[in-house]
Formats: C-alpha cells, structure tokens, sequence
DNA sequence: CAACATCTGTCGCCGCCCCGACATTCCGGA
DNA sequence: TCCGGAATGTCGGGGCGGCGACAGATGTTG
C-alpha cells in the first residue's frame, strides 16, 4: 500500500458530494472493475454517515463497546488489536478504502476488537440503522461493501499461513515486502512489527541483523530500507 | 432462534424497497453462529445454480484453478487447505451454510486455496454469471451472503488470536470446545487435530495425555469425548 | 546543552515444540 | 479369523524463540 505524505488537520463537517470524494470510494472497494459504483449511488452512502478525523493514538472504537457504527477509513492507517493494557495482540492492520466494525455492527454483537489510529485517520462514520436501508436500496453498493470484506478474509487467511510453519526470520521478511513504501522504506520501530506478527522484538531484532548481514537490508532509527528485493524475498520463501 | 412463520414470499423483482424489509433484517441478524445461510436463503439461490455430491476425499476444487463458481455448503463439512501434496496447511473448516471459494469468484482471481470434502458433502455450485444478477436483483440474499463471509472473517480472526502465544495445549483444549457435537464427543483423529492447529501429531498426543490426566476429557480411537467442560475450558484459557 | 524517553543491538538461560523412531492398539476387509 | 494399514502412546535430541537484563545510540524536550 502506497502511503501518501497528505497534509493533516482537515476534517470538516457537511460537505457538498465530491468528485475527488467518489472517485477514492470507486478505487476503495476492491479491484474489481466490472462493477462500476454509479455517482448517486456514492452520493447515498456518504449521505448515511459524516466523516471523522482522529489523531495518532486516539480510539475510533474499543472492544466491548456497543457496535452502533461501522467505518470507511479513507486516509492513514488503523491498527485492530484485542487485548487488555497489558498485552494486546495485533489482529490486522487497515489502510485507506478498508471496512472495519462492520462484522460486530451486522452481528449486533459488542466490538471484538479495538481500532487505534497509527496516524492521522479520517473516516467515515455510519450509523447501523442508516447503513441498512442504504444497502438494501442499492445492491451495488452491499455487492462492493461484500467484496471489501472478502477482500479482508483474504488478507486475514494468508496471514493465518503466515503465522503456520514459518519462522520469524520469514515473517519479518514477507513483512516487509508487504509494507515497504515507494522508496522501498518501512516506518515501524522494531517492537511494533514485533507487535504485528506476535513475537518478542528481540527475535525481530535477530532476524533483522540477519537480513542486514545478508545484505537485503539496511536498519536504522525507525526505519528500514529494502535494498535486495530479490534477497529479501528468497529469504520469505513465499 | 425463534423464526417468524408469518414471513412472506421475500423480495419479488421490481418492487420498491421495503423498509418493513430493512427493520425485520436489522433484527435477525443477530446471533446467527455457525448458521450463515440459512435453508430458505439456500432456496432463493437455488434457480441460480446445480447441486453437485461428492465423495469423502475428493475436491470441489484445486488451488490455482479458474475460479468460475462459488459454493454454498447444503450438507457435510469441507476442509479449505493450502499446500503442495507433501504438506498442506489448513486454513479453514467449513460446515452447512458456509460459503467457499466465493472470494476468488468475487476477484476474478484462480482459487487460492483447495477445498476437499471431509464427509460426504452436498452443495450449491454457482456460477459467477448467473450468481451476480441475482444478488443485484434480491439485496435481501446480498447482505446474507455479506453477513456469512463477514462471520467467516470473524471467525479467522479469532483463529489469528488463538495462534498467537497460546500454547499448544490451550489450543487443542478450545478446539475440542469449538469441535465437540452435543454428546460432547469429537471425532477427529490426532493427526487430524495437528494439521488444523499447524502442529504436530505429537504435540497434540502429549496435550491429550495432560487433558485426560486432568480428568477432562477420554480419549479413543478416533474419538475424543469431554467429560469435565469446565476443566477443558480452564485449560484453554480464554 | 543537559536530562530524559525511546529505540536498537546483544547475550544467556530455559522452555516449548518439531522431528525421528519405535512399540502398541484398533479396525476393516479378504 | 487373520492380516495389514492406520491410529495412538511415548521417548530423547535438538533447535527456535520467549524472556530478562543491560549497554549504547538516537531523537525530544525544557
């Protein structure tokens, strides 16, 4: 996922429908191209709810709450995880155009998990009861939201694989192939990867300085620069 | 769950949306468990598609094939697994009413994983052409079909939290709580056991021996029984 | 610039679990 | 009924990785 370097501190209330905004919900669900999202059809959904802006650390939900909304996160990132104060667990990290809370909120159940925004995070917000008749008004619209969820059950299942058989010195590879930007550069402390694949950071640490002995990578503060692809990937052994 | 008798005929073609429609989904879509289409849901599609039977062992379908149809589970379980022939990972086990291979459909995407019949197994085959018309036209069936593969990603989910720093005795201890029928017993065998959880046939015999010395459960030939529920459900440590 | 918080890099101990090997038990088919 | 395949039960060796501890490096704040 390509992370842009947006400006920060927007996030107004009521907004006339945007092309720009359309647009970014057209590329958000999936990408899939032979379901076109028509421009009324947006226009609906983004009726049914109002956009949101949460600084880094802040909670768009904790578990255990009453599910009354889902999200639509359209810039930064989240990260879901469960988990007292003491030790959480990181179950998935979101991005822009992903689905999150909809599980519990189509459950009626309690969040199963929280949703921390990494960064700067606006979202938009819907409500349950006005989610409903919108989906059931516009099949287009609960045949794009099926397919981001599926897309996600994806994601999740391959990250089951990944946990299967496979050493930390793989995980961390495939990890960083996974999230490295652009540049080739991956913006996480050590303990967070950690954190993301269920490890102690020192084996993240020791898998770090073999890959960098290897020559794949270069490790510095708060960043990791992908140098040999190809080596980090033999190193995977996707 | 108490079912209303006096629902009628659902959805007919081009009739406006029934906001009636919209309050009774906004309340039966709680606690559907391990139900995720139901029967009458399974008769709405069936115009769209063919049973097919199958053989304990043999696939529905292979990784890497065209994905050109989805299945609805009718009867039996099916068992979604990914691998060479020499080792295969298991992602997922899917029962009456689960939904498999749809996400590959949905993308346009070859299988990513196998899907082989456990017991005999009956299911809805649909393909992806006749599929897509219907779900536009019933956006009743649309949302079920989006609240299974949303409670299968929960489900996953869940999977991810019980690999994480659990040990392999408090996982086989809440697979046996998940896994057993209302006798209380689980037949399944050992080996079986360890390719679900990812590990070994030992491990998994040497958390039974600590199980049965507890006095929580029995073990068989092929068949597991729980006697102390409680005392297996301190043992996972959920 | 100094004090502090955070992050990186390493070491040693120890426990869980993978793996190979083997004996034993159970079940189904000829 | 007998036999072969499959499943269970157990042992020991070895390795990966969690955990505590600590030093050095790097931003950050007053």
């Amino acid at each position: 996922m390509t992370r842009q370097p947006g400006k920060p501190g927007m996030g107004r209330g009521g907004s006339p429908p945007d092309i720009q905004h359309a647009m970014w919900l057209a590329r958000s669900f999936g990408r899939t191209d032979y379901l076109l999202l028509r421009p009324e059809d947006l226009a609906a959904l983004e009726g049914a709810g109002s956009y949101v802006s949460k600084y880094p650390g802040t909670h768009l939900f904790r578990q255990g709450e009453a599910s009354t909304a889902a999200y639509v996160i359209q810039k930064g990132t989240v990260e879901l995880y469960r988990g007292d104060h003491t030790e959480s667990m990181v179950v998935a990290r979101a991005g822009a155009g992903s689905v999150i809370g909809d599980i519990a909120m189509f459950r009626d159940e309690p969040y199963f998990q929280s949703a921390r925004a990494v960064d700067a995070v606006t979202a938009l917000r819907i409500e349950r009861n006005r989610l409903l008749p919108v989906l059931m008004e516009r099949p287009v619209i609960a045949l794009r939201w099926l397919v981001a969820g599926l897309s996600q059950l994806e994601r999740t299942q391959r990250r089951v694989l990944g946990l299967l058989h496979r050493t930390v010195l793989e995980q961390v590879a495939g990890l960083l192939l996974d999230e490295a930007d652009d540049r080739g550069e991956i913006h996480l402390s050590q303990a967070a990867i950690a954190r993301l694949l269920g490890t102690s950071r020192q084996s993240v640490n020791e898998a770090l300085a073999e890959l960098r002995s290897s020559g794949a990578v270069e490790t510095g503060y708060r960043v990791i620069r992908l140098i040999d692809r190809p080596a980090a990937a033999r190193a995977a052994a996707e």
